[in-house]
DNA sequence: CCGCGAGTCAAACGTATGTTTCAAACAATT
DNA sequence: AATTGTTTGAAACATACGTTTGACTCGCGG
């Protein structure tokens, strides 16, 4: 038996007013108007709004991570012996983000904005959830990007990771706003895809710049 | 004659509570019962929820302005008949958001998260009062970063600044949580004025990183 | 035909929220 | 001391929320 057409409608009409709206400021009401669906209809197949938000974020998130383990596959293998460069690794993520999306026919601007909102809305019980089920191709993403910079200090990498992380998470949470902020102010028409293209070499220039000098110089080595 | 201790103690439980968990996780009993006074207080002194939120933001942000302003007046002047340079115009800024919660005896990451949160749980009313309150500051250090990067087009420079502005939010509002990670994995200590000096540095080279060549498809070979 | 399980539906439940009320307490002025 | 305007206090109010309930429909195997 194929998932019933309410679980579907369901997660569609979740999956774009969370994002549009926020986890707490968005009703199982809302919801279940949007998908015209009954209200209990949410509780009998998702058990309970927690659950709802954890399962939106399965749908796309999974697909996402096997897409992007395969994408390391490839790099890794095309690098020959030598680790992918930060490029490399960079093009690889932002790649599958612009792919993906387009797979299950659906704007990218949805999922860059939920995932924003998995960082800075942190919901303690979806920040458990995602991090024993998606633990394992973040930890590999990370141990690419050390490769990649092994000219950095353990310290200065650690901290040039979280800007990183910072201005992704960020801007595309509210890519939204700030496209039609740059329409009204300077009358230029973009889209996700042209942000991607900025943000990368932006990032990889930041991972590049000279080592801060001052303070203890720690060179260490860690896992 | 002077504000009512009350008010003062309101807006400290808010600031707070505001800062960790949200606004509208947030409910007006918990400010209340943190700030020890009773729950009609809110309402008598502030007279909406929303209004204690825009209060909470301009408390901080009117004296943190008129520090930044003194700031950016100094940078002209000493930077003669030039315009101030790119590291001078960021260290300008985060001077005064290093130095400007030490006067107030708060740490930075309450107004940080608060900042971010602005961006983030966008509650269409603090936007709209931050705009036509602050647009004056604002437009000013938008037109100093102009100055400063002459190269970018206007569209890579806006984009550069949402970059610039999400790795800062997103760090320093996470400053604690990321400042103890570090000491459990690298054994590290630091402290908010580190922080700033390994950002600085990863903001500029960002910013001077060569413009994106206009327009149309990089030559990308996928599967 | 019956019975059973899955799915839907309207309605209700319990709780938490922002806000209002109104009497009491307080401060300052007359 | 009486009066006035301001601030507090406990309680209630109306509303919205997530969740639960129980009756009802439908399809299918006996």
């Amino acid at each position: 038996m194929a998932q019933s057409e309410t679980v579907d409608r369901v997660l569609d009409a979740a999956e774009e007013l969370f994002a549009e709206r926020g986890f707490s400021e968005t009703s199982l009401r809302m919801i279940t108007g949007e998908a015209g669906v009954n209200l209990a209809a949410v509780n009998y197949h998702f058990g309970s709004k927690k659950s709802l938000i954890q399962a939106v974020f399965a749908r796309f998130l999974t697909p996402f991570c096997v897409h992007l383990e395969a994408g390391f596959d490839r790099l890794e293998r095309e690098a020959a012996p030598e680790p992918p460069s930060l490029d490399a690794v960079l093009q690889a993520l932002t790649e599958t983000m612009v792919e993906m999306p387009r797979q299950h026919d659906r704007s990218i601007a949805i999922y860059m904005r939920l995932q924003g909102l998995a960082y800075t809305q942190s919901q303690g019980h979806l920040r458990r959830f995602l991090e024993q089920e998606y633990s394992h191709t973040f930890g590999r993403f990370m141990r690419l990007l050390k490769d990649a910079t092994p000219e950095l200090s353990a310290v200065d990498r650690y901290w040039r990771i979280q800007f990183m992380l910072g201005s992704t998470a960020f801007t595309l949470s509210s890519s939204d706003a700030l496209t039609e902020i740059l329409w009204n102010k300077l009358g230029v028409e973009t889209n996700v895809e042209e942000i991607v293209d900025q943000l990368v070499p932006f990032l990889a220039a930041g991972m590049r710049a000279p080592p801060v000098v001052g303070g203890s110089d720690t060179c260490n080595e860690s896992a």
